[in-house]
DNA sequence: CGCTACGTTGAGAACAATCAACCCCGGTGG
DNA sequence: CCACCGGGGTTGATTGTTCTCAACGTAGCG
């Protein structure tokens, strides 16, 4: 699915409102302080929007491929994709989980260096590589937040780093759930019952662990009361503290 | 050691020619095509160079620390720095080892997400936050620049998630091995015998082994004819393809 | 009403970690 | 001069966490 279509909408975690939608999308964006066109005045919103194209993606859908021509960038503005890349054997390694207000696509080289595929039903802002390009040469205000941006993804990989080299299963897991939990009050959605909206597999490649091994962590976890497993994907972080404590390695 | 002092230059990996050296060393930057300060005129380069000092580092000598305020930015002219995180216990991650045109110090938050370290004597420029940041804002094209160097330094985060993730011991070490020959000879150094600066202990907190396990690898790849260990720290990729395949997973 | 995908749990295997010994080299001080 | 010391590197024996292989339960869907 690559149209837009605003009936599919209500099904999505981040209506958005239906208000003046089709003429102006990004005025009632609701995630739009998050990401590249917070900080844009009036006129330079325009200017995006009149870039922007609109699409949703069902689980499973394919965004794009690594080494694919990396001729758009994006904006997820509801639900979530995940970001990968294999080895040849079929190896998997996850990169990110992007929610509402992240952004995705940027690209040094002519092609995208991961893959990008939808996790729920996700809406996303599509942006042609050059129209973009050509936009920020024009308002250098939004390329040094692309910077601003571009340097937390830099910390958070790096963080990634200490988790995927350093830590243990067990911190891995709660590492993960209190980076969800963080990610979700941030933009402004629950972030205790905090929704877990990927596979077990999904999330063990992305923590680089099996699904077994995130099944008997969770398990574990739920056994020391640490969280408590609800129905629809979602976790209780029973005793927050305990898990800060345990992503820490204390 | 905190001064620039040129008759040590000698004893450096990549000696900067003293020609004009005090009056413009910029001019005489041997790896400034490779850094932000490619992209600068004349007269853009003679603003770096106002706000640039310069300093020398002994092996071990910190640079700066995790959660020390970020006043300044670095870019490395000869040597080798390491980059790391740290968990309360003193499990390390090396997030990045730092070459001659290597850019550090980006900092989104007011602090530094990491330390970093001498690895063997190095030669930094420096660069004073406040007085970069207005310079980028005067020079949108730096920023540009910028933008273009943390893009590739994501990319280069996420293909070591893959390999912290998902690779075995070897093929861990088979990556390094090849990551540093195509980096010395991105900079015109020797991509065939390599040179491998740091300690086996550095090179596992890297790979997210033990010294014992890096070590065991090194000997398991020169047993099967993939590569020879030189003495003063020199490796020789007896068989690139090889190692280029063990790398890979295949 | 099966079928499939996902999650959980168990048993055993494997890879890397841990604990330990030893070597080599360079520096230091007797 | 040389014995001693300490750090880094290598190798060996053993342990242990996580993976692999396998079975089974459950929920959603045709």
């Amino acid at each position: 699915m690559t149209s837009f279509d605003i009936e599919k909408m209500g099904q999505l975690q981040d209506p958005v409102p239906r208000d003046g939608y089709k003429l102006s999308p990004c005025g009632a964006c609701t995630v739009r302080h998050l990401t590249i066109c917070g900080a844009l005045d009036v006129e330079e919103l325009a200017q995006m929007s009149a870039i922007t194209s609109y699409m949703e993606l069902s689980p499973g859908d394919p965004l794009f491929g690594e080494a694919e021509p990396a001729d758009h960038l994006f904006n997820v503005t509801a639900g979530a994709i995940k970001v990968y890349k294999l080895l040849a054997d079929g190896r998997r390694q996850m990169t990110g989980f992007l929610f509402p207000g992240d952004f995705l696509g940027l690209a040094n080289q002519e092609t995208y260096a991961y893959s990008a595929e939808a996790v729920t039903h996700t809406a996303l802002c599509r942006f042609p590589r050059r129209k973009l390009e050509r936009l920020l040469q024009k308002y250098p205000k939004m390329e040094h937040r692309l910077l601003g941006m571009a340097s937390h993804e830099l910390a958070v990989a790096q963080e990634q780093m200490l988790l995927l080299g350093r830590k243990t299963a067990r911190e891995k897991v709660a590492s993960f759930l209190l980076m969800l939990s963080r990610r979700a009050t941030q933009r402004g959605q629950a972030g205790d019952p905090v929704s877990v909206p990927m596979s077990r597999n999904d999330i063990g490649d992305y923590l680089g662990l099996t699904t077994e091994t995130v099944s008997r962590t969770f398990t574990q976890l739920k056994q020391g009361g640490s969280i408590t497993l609800l129905p629809g994907g979602k976790v209780a972080l029973a005793d927050r503290a305990r898990l800060e404590d345990i992503a820490e390695g204390l």
